[in-house]
DNA sequence: GAAATTATTTAAGTTTGCTTAAAAATAGAT
DNA sequence: ATCTATTTTTAAGCAAACTTAAATAATTTC
């Protein structure tokens, strides 16, 4: 069965309202996810119901069947791999790769993907620290807490970021950020949750709650 | 202004038609390249003229304007990178990159194409050996001769293909030919203009009139 | 140079994925 | 439990890029 790009985009939105939420999609959050209007979600989700890609109750929202979830893994897949070659091989900033992921993902070739894959050395995280599920739909789980949560003068290692939002990702990205840098806890206010950090051994940075609240460390 | 994919390859496949009749391309000529019907194509044609992306003259034929061209190379430009990215970086063998390529090409983001472009360190021709136009749009030219001109003894070296269809390419592959495989002309029939060669020094290999004629090489 | 063949265009219609506006169902407040 | 507000669905319609069938123009052939 041929699946559209379009499809593929509902799929995704889909998957990632459950993992969040965790339950059905309503019309209106799909609509406001992919930028559209209700009345074209329940219209494009019929279609697919009939296709078997989702399970789909009238006035009461969208799940995804085995085979939808399949579809969007690899579509998951396919785009933190892509996200993973921009930064590490075309040395983009982590900020600027998600639209041009977004189009390298709907690009329909296992091979490809496979290669890629092997190019980048089976990677299991992508720039953002998000995990890549393998071909067969895995995805590795780590321990990992927000930074807010530290012990003053413990080193971490940053692992992750619960927000990707381009103006977070640019602020991180000016202050020297990267998945893997290493952050010590300097200094840390209980009452506001700001911080003060050793960033890689190099910059000390202030941070405001919102930050350390975002950052996802792990010991040593 | 917007340019659509297909637009985009209505300008590629009027580009080539061009560059290989040398003349304004045909309403059914058009049809049989892009795989549609000619009343698609006077369709999408009309369209195109009032975008001032060609020169349309009913029952005449088409031809690019000069913003028209500047994508169609653009595309080309894309199109070969890609390929070449596929072939050196990811392994893939040669015959197998067009489809995917056709693709990639669309990817919209030109800070893509200039540091694809930087990974791929500036290339001046893909895998078959066809010029990659470079960011101004500029093709490199070079010198070179079917091997069924040339002289037996002498040695070669491969530099492009008349014919980049599947089979064509897939035999080579099988043979061991690649772009920048030495030739060394063993023998040679004017009747029948079959060769024996000696390739990269390695492997003797008897090839047929259409080889010979379809391969491109250079002196030394 | 008229007739026949071929190429091209026009006309009408399809599918995909969207829109707005109106109708219907559900959920929330009192 | 009823009224109101919100959410969702239905209905009608649009643009892009196709299709087939019919009409028209251009080219060949005799």
């Amino acid at each position: 069965m041929n699946i559209t790009n379009a499809e593929e985009n509902y799929l995704k939105a889909i998957f990632k309202i459950a993992e969040k939420e965790n339950k059905a999609a309503s019309t209106n959050k799909l609509a406001e996810v992919m930028g559209t209007s209700p009345a074209s979600i329940t219209d494009m989700i019929k279609k697919m119901s009939d296709k078997k890609l989702v399970n789909y109750t009238k006035y009461y929202g969208v799940t995804l069947t085995s085979e939808g979830s399949k579809i969007a893994t690899n579509l998951i897949r396919r785009h933190r791999l892509w996200e993973l070659f921009l930064v590490d091989k075309l040395r983009f900033p982590w900020h600027q790769v998600h639209n041009i992921a977004e189009e390298l993902e709907h690009i329909k070739s296992d091979d490809l993907v496979a290669r890629l894959d092997a190019f980048l050395n089976y990677p299991k995280f992508d720039p953002h620290g998000d995990p890549i599920p393998n071909a067969e739909g895995k995805f590795t789980i780590r321990s990992q807490s927000p930074l807010s949560d530290a012990r003053k003068g413990q080193k971490y290692v940053l692992v992750g970021l619960k927000e990707n939002n381009y103006d977070f990702l640019k602020f991180l990205y000016d202050q020297g950020f990267k998945i893997g840098s290493s952050i010590t806890l300097l200094e840390k206010s209980d009452y506001d949750h700001t911080a003060k950090i050793l960033l890689d051994g190099r910059s000390e940075i202030l941070l405001g709650a919102v930050v350390t609240q975002n950052l996802l460390v792990r010991n040593e």
